[in-house]
RNA sequence: GGGCUCGUAGUGAAGCUGGCCUAUCACGCCUCCCUGUCACGGAGGAGAUCGCCGGUUCGAAUCCGGUCGGGCCCGCCA
């Protein structure tokens, strides 16, 4: 007999069908024995009254394969409306020892105890309520797949082992390669603009290698980044634009679609603004209102502390209806090689989107002018002779279109989207300073 | 890299101003009872050298030192 999945059921009743699955819980009442049967579409309940066949589970644990064959009965006592009735037990792969941990129950996501979550996340993923934690996540990648595609951005892979560290700014792994050292790549940052020498529009979504010692519940040694790049932008206003409106779209579509999940995960009400607009306040202006509201004093002005970013995300929310905010203008001295500067204002095109207190992306425009990108590595001191710039070098000089584009942080939007405490909760397999399996 | 914290059955917690600790509770597990459970219920049972090493003491889960392993914050970064 061919495998009905649970959630079609449903449209059995009074048939004799075949359910597949990992037995997820027994209540055993006697001469009465309730066995609910997991599958990939979601928990049946079957009713088993024959001895023999409740003998065949005896001693089994949570996670047992099996299949269960019986006649969809429909009763109003049961969840979702039907039952299996005069079941058919077949056991295909018992399990015999006891789990490490309950299955069948919410996992403890309090921060002290996240590391038992992460021991014993290769049977934790079979959780319901986890489940639904990488269902989203999967639904907010398909959804800004879906937009860009649809924006006429061409999905691109890049290397991830590179001759050199390149870009600057956090540090990075290295590691044996044959005869040579190897790094591993911390930003796919030249390969993206070398693109759109051919696209105008790219992005890539991939891991991000960080060798930062940080210990914070934002970082991880290797991250998904959602790397963009645009040519031909009319300005830094359009790739703002452009990136809070892929964001703002995906986010009202993952609290609708997931509405049910969202909220038995705790995630707090989504805020948006009316208009699609994403609030803008300059770093300079964002440093002025916290300490005038704060009483603080920013020791160093060319970013935002963590205190900081919190607080414009709060006062956003409060004040503005927004979980979404753009810190802009950095200061010049903020600036690396490959950014455009507005030498006006001395500050530089960047801008970073804050969600509910973290920086979930970085926003800026690039140099794109050949002779100024050569000027600019020499005064960052860089050899602009280097292997390791050579190409990317050559994209400019055979030119290459205003542009711009982002660095955009997708295990924190999964983080603070769902409104977890922790990057890793939001990460099937974390890596960091200290965890490297499973 | 700096600061602050935590470590007790498989899991989550209590005890921790030293002795009523032969270490408590909940969940899970095992045995038995139970015909509508859905966090099933009831009776019983097994399971912990209190992270590790050393010290103080008549006596240490409890105090002290070291060590290992977590967590949180800062810095750095996304």
């Amino acid at each position: 007999m061919s495998r009905v999945l649970v959630r079609d059921l449903a449209t059995k009743h009074n048939e004799t069908v075949t359910i597949e699955g990992w037995l997820h819980k027994k209540r055993l009442l006697g001469g009465l024995n309730f066995i609910t049967l997991r599958d990939r579409s979601g928990i049946a309940q079957s009713l088993i009254e024959d001895k023999d066949e409740i003998e065949k589970l005896r001693g089994l644990q949570i996670g047992t394969v099996f299949s269960l064959t019986g006649m969809v009965t429909p009763d109003e006592r049961a969840p979702g409306g039907a039952e299996l009735h005069d079941v058919k037990v077949e056991v295909q792969v018992p399990v015999t020892d006891e789990p490490p941990i309950e299955i069948d129950k919410p996992i403890s996501h309090k921060s002290e105890n996240l590391d038992t979550l992460f021991e014993y996340r290769v049977l934790n993923v079979r959780n319901l309520q986890e489940q639904k934690i990488f269902k989203i996540r999967a639904s907010i990648l398909a959804n800004i797949r879906e937009y860009l595609t649809k924006n006429e951005f061409v999905e691109i892979q890049t290397p991830k082992l590179l001759a050199e560290a390149t870009e600057g700014g956090a540090e990075v792994f290295k590691l044996d390669y044959f005869d040579k050292t190897a790094t591993l790549a911390q930003s796919p940052q030249f390969y993206k603009q070398i693109m759109v020498g051919a696209y105008e529009r790219v992005f890539e979504i991939a891991a991000a290698y960080r060798a930062e010692p940080s210990a914070t519940t934002r970082h991880m040694t290797e991250t998904m980044m959602l790397d963009i790049e645009m040519g031909f932008v009319s300005g830094h206003d359009e790739v703002l634009d452009t990136v809070g409106d892929m964001t703002i779209n995906t986010l009202n579509r993952i609290y609708s679609d997931h509405a049910n999940d969202l909220k038995s995960l705790n995630a707090p009400e989504l805020k948006l603004p009316s208009d699609g607009k994403v609030p803008r306040f300059t770093i300079a202006k964002i440093h002025e209102m916290y300490e005038a509201a704060t009483k603080n004093t920013v020791e160093d002005k060319k970013d935002l502390t963590p205190d900081e970013e919190k607080w414009i995300c709060e006062y956003a929310r409060k004040e503005l209806g927004s979980d979404l905010v753009y810190a802009t203008e950095f200061p010049l001295a903020a600036a690396k090689f490959y950014h455009k500067r507005n030498v006006e204002n001395g500050t530089v095109y960047w801008g970073d989107l804050l969600f509910r207190g973290v920086e979930i992306a970085t926003v800026p425009l690039r140099e794109n002018n050949y002779q100024k990108m050569v000027e600019q590595m020499k005064e960052a001191g860089l050899d602009v002779t280097h292997e390791g710039f050579k190409y990317y070098l050559q994209a400019f000089k055979y030119g290459l279109p205003e542009h711009g584009g982002c660095g955009y942080g997708i295990d924190r939007l999964v983080q603070k989207a769902i409104g977890l405490n922790n990057i890793k909760e939001a990460t099937l397999f974390p890596r960091d300073i200290n965890r490297l399996t499973p």
